[in-house]
DNA sequence: GTCTATAGCTTGATAGAC
DNA sequence: GTCTATCAAGCTATAGAC
């Protein structure tokens, strides 16, 4: 019973850690933050990071990977319940790009705490030539590999070239979108606001699919 | 005479202070780069850092301005090319588009070392909450708020929040598109490169005036 | 203008008591 | 498991000689 307790209070202080470094490090990058700045957010001694964790690195990696597997988890999920809706046909671009994102926004609806931070950290990762090619590919390509599939499959006469750049053009728009940084507010004088997840859920997939119809449908 | 090469040569250590701390934030960010490793990389001693510029806070934001003036002239003047190619009707949403975005692509085409890194460091700047809003304002909504206004001539029927939500999409796709961190080489298997401006400027405007015409049209 | 030298601080990481 | 204490290194920035 006391060991019990033991490790659950291990857990509990590992994920007060990780929870203070995902913040720290959406907000300012892995450079900008220290350890002793995460821990004191996350309310315990610095000595406690290196109990925990190997060192700073290995904090931020298991930082990632803390979600990584929820995430494409759920967007498989929502890939295979499109696909069962269409036994014989191909589903539409629309619904393929809609799983893609829509856990994204479902999480953020649901759990909106936990996951902002998240998002914001991909999207600086995505757009950083340091980390963003080597990261991003080991994190998320199986998974967009399983989508690409669909989305040929749903443009039968694209060309391979298009339908990756494609894709590249969506993980732009999706990672800047989730970073929440305020740009769209203050350019639209308070018409758009970046945290508003209703406006773009209504419009991301609409506009991404149009542009994956227009590069496979040209000439 | 001995002024003037004084002045020139002052001039002239400025600027390697300037294309090496360019390169160093491009890739590693403004935390993870320390004014030491910029000036070795300048050939030069600390000290003159701090001689130059006020701080590393100031070198930073010299960095940024050398050459924002230039891009956001060139983007200016392609929009009115394309105006004054229209007397009388609306230049096409691919025109305002390419007006955007040509420029860059001349750039890194004509002056590719100079700019290359420019570009890099805008893409982290926009999807850095700490920095994105703030920044991206300051140094380019007067320009773009000149092409939201082409763009909303170009599709009367838009409404505002999809006008300003569309040109988000576009500012994410093209920011991670010149970050060219090598994510869409691994992902495609090297059938995509980074690097290909010309596979690029074929695609990109296609795509986001697709994208801006399915929002505009919508129901 | 460019150098040497250094102040004053923070960093990542560890050793050892309890 | 959690604390105190500490190390060596690196950091931004400046003072002052030439």
């Amino acid at each position: 019973m006391a060991v019990r307790q033991k490790a659950e209070q291990r857990q509990q202080t590992r994920n007060r850690i990780l929870d203070a470094a995902e913040e720290l490090f959406a907000q300012r990058g892995y450079e900008g933050v220290s350890v002793r700045q995460i821990m004191r957010q996350a309310g315990a001694d610095v000595s406690l990071a290196y109990y925990h964790f190997k060192s700073k690195r290995d904090l931020f990696d298991q930082v990632m990977l803390r979600r990584v597997e929820t995430l494409n988890d759920l967007r498989l999920q929502a890939l295979e319940a499109v696909e069962r809706r269409h036994p014989d046909d191909a589903p539409t671009v629309e619904e393929i790009i809609g799983a893609f994102t829509s856990p994204l926004l479902d999480l953020l609806a649901t759990e909106h705490e936990d996951w902002t931070h998240y998002f914001q950290l991909i999207a600086q990762i995505n757009s950083s030539p340091e980390w963003g090619g080597e990261l991003m590919t080991r994190y998320f390509d199986p998974l967009v590999s399983r989508f690409i599939e669909a989305l040929r499959k749903a443009l039968p006469d694209v060309s391979e070239a298009d339908l990756y750049w494609s894709y590249h053009f969506l993980s732009g728009a999706l990672t800047l979108t989730f970073a929440e940084t305020g740009r769209i507010d203050n350019l639209s004088g308070g018409i758009c606001r970046s945290s508003d997840m209703r406006a773009i859920s209504k419009r991301m997939p609409h506009f991404l699919a149009a542009g994956f119809r227009a590069l496979a449908s040209r000439d």
